[in-house]
DNA sequence: TATAGTGTAATAGTAAAATATAACACTAGG
DNA sequence: CCTAGTGTTATATTTTACTATTACACTATA
């Protein structure tokens, strides 16, 4: 895995499982791969994963059953919630920042278009 | 100061001081206050500020003069530049992350869009 | 029932960030 | 020249994230 080390590893990992599972990379009710599996996946220590995933078992979209494995929750309106979650938190930061910075609503907004417009461009 | 325990504090004095220069609360060519009254000012230590300090002087935003204080460079144009690139990189970050969670361009455009109207009304 | 696969937890060690503290080097002003 | 204020640097210590390793508890199945 490409890691940040401005950002704690587990935080990026838990951050990386709750991606796939919005995207449904990782559907309702279907199980993860072992913790050591995982671990080997993201190039990470087993007791960092697991760290990672108390968060998410504690936040109820992953649930935990002892000698089976760890499985993503049934329950879509949890999943549908973390969404919006990640969302509004992405928007909230890039606003107060830019905020921050002296930009007004419409700039804020104007510059995001140029990014993209600039973006697709370039490729 | 407000710190984020998830990222270093170090970090988050330079973008705090970046942000200051940036909205012109620190014009160009003022003086700083000084390393000791910097981390009075923002609790933490002296040594955590001037690791701030060390890479924003490597950058060239801030002139470091021994036994006088330190300044905030007089260039403007490179402090138009830093303005851009840490914009840049804001939009870059939610651009990635609501990409990365299947948002489309208009989907990512429409829901910042939202998320400022909805602020304002919640004023 | 034995075994392989699973989650969980504990221990010890390493590395990095941050702190507390002190010392050093330079500048300006009295 | 001396002193107060400044940046700079160094040392030792604490804290936290991460790792390595091992052991334990449970489940399914051959």
């Amino acid at each position: 895995m490409n890691f940040d080390d401005k950002v704690p590893i587990y935080y990026q990992i838990e951050n990386h499982i709750y991606h796939e599972i919005i995207t449904g990379t990782l559907k309702p009710g279907e199980k993860l791969p072992s913790v050591r599996q995982l671990a080997v996946d993201v190039t990470a220590n087993v007791n960092t994963v697991q760290r990672a995933l108390s968060e998410m078992i504690t936040a109820g979209i992953i649930e935990s059953k002892r000698g089976r494995g760890n499985f993503v929750t049934m329950e879509t309106a949890k999943i549908e919630q973390l969404k919006v979650q990640l969302v509004t938190a992405q928007l909230a930061q890039v606003y107060e920042q830019l905020h921050a910075l002296n930009l007004s609503d419409t700039e804020i907004l104007t510059s995001l278009q140029q990014y993209i417009q600039q973006r697709g461009q370039a490729k």
